[in-house]
DNA sequence: TGTACATCAGTGAACGCGCGTTCACTGATGTAC
DNA sequence: TGTACATCAGTGAACGCGCGTTCACTGATGTAC
């Protein structure tokens, strides 16, 4: 790659970067504008349109860029849960940790994904129907259960994972504390309450 | 109340409803602005300051308005269990029919809480929280278990059925049909779970 | 009931501001020979 | 290696726009006597 792709390349990170790090409890990603973020980015901000055709674009981007990060924090769960077992908390922390490493990435992702272009929520909704998805391969198969019944759970679990992060994101590591360990408690529900359904439907287990 | 006071309290109203129609998934609430509203409100733009001091006093007349709507669902779906029995059905059932009444005041709640003042979010929580205190008040009655493991439940419950409807909101009916079946099962998972748990933990029932 | 004054919801003009976007330009980097 | 030209990331000036907010005002409604 030449000195000018380089470059060019270094502010588009710098662009992307700016924008994460303007995502707050305050601020969300309708509310970014392209001259604030370029001026943190450090550059006019005529500049901005060498490298997205306009803000909805640079969204579009940030969607991607945290989905990446969602994927990585599921291999890691999983190796982690390979050599330590207990599914749920270690779940639970490792993505307590991935909130606090990629806090604008998943601000991007769990933030409002209203007052957005249908094009950028359904960006959003492939990402998380994606990690839905996944975990709904997981269970069918340690449960040894129907697709849907899987999905359901699936399903339920993000939700409550992500709705956890949407507040944790912003508390106290004490408040987070609590928090952590009520999710934990309803995934456990979910999970006991899958097992229960699942013998009332094959009792010949 | 006089011809003065009556036209004063109309016009407010008109703001407040102005501010609620406004309100879809393309604009959120952070996304309105007072000369718009004040423009479907059928009044000029400066006397909307007649009214309230700024957006974000409006922003909590609206968080105030949809907890009302709220108390109403409650005592709605209260009345219809009463009668019939069915609880989560008759509940989930409920909540789709006043999503589609009341549309504006439930995106103020169920829409991205982000991206506002820490006082408006705050309000916004006052609201669910109650909700979810007045659910965990019914479980801990009818299940006979500890306070704790029924906010645990009625928080699950609560955030999947507000999950749920901020996806239902913006779809056709026939998806609608979809993910409120898919919320009656989660919702059936949560509730035989804590059924297996509290055996589990009281084996002497 | 009639009159004189006070109140105050609603108004139009005007302001300064940050925004997104366009344009022609610069000068370092890249390329062809 | 050296030269002449092409590319193109980054720029500063300028634009029109909708915004929130202020101000002095109007005229219907309310009040006191």
């Amino acid at each position: 790659m030449g000195i000018r792709a380089q470059q060019k390349e270094k502010t588009r990170r710098a662009i992307i970067q700016a924008a994460f790090e303007q995502l707050s409890a305050q601020k969300s990603f309708t509310q970014l504008s392209l001259r604030e973020v370029s001026r943190q980015a450090g550059i006019a901000p005529t500049s901005f349109y060498r490298h997205f055709k306009d803000l909805d674009e640079l969204g579009l981007t940030l969607v991607d860029e945290a989905g990446v990060m969602l994927r990585q924090l599921m291999r890691q769960a999983r190796k982690r849960i390979a050599s330590q077992g207990s599914v749920i908390t270690t779940s639970v922390q490792t993505f307590v940790e991935f909130l606090q490493t990629n806090e604008g990435a998943f601000r991007i992702l769990l933030q409002a994904n209203s007052g957005t272009s249908e094009e950028f929520r359904a960006a959003i909704s492939r990402e998380v129907d994606h990690f839905i998805a996944e975990l709904a391969d997981y269970i069918s198969k340690s449960q040894n259960c129907e697709h849907v019944f899987a999905i359901t759970q699936a399903d339920a679990m993000v939700k409550l994972v992500f709705h956890a992060g949407a507040e944790v994101i912003d508390m106290s590591i004490s408040q987070q504390q609590a928090v952590a360990e009520r999710l934990v408690a309803q995934l456990r529900l979910i999970v006991s309450g899958a097992k229960h359904e699942l013998k009332r439907l094959n009792p010949h287990h």
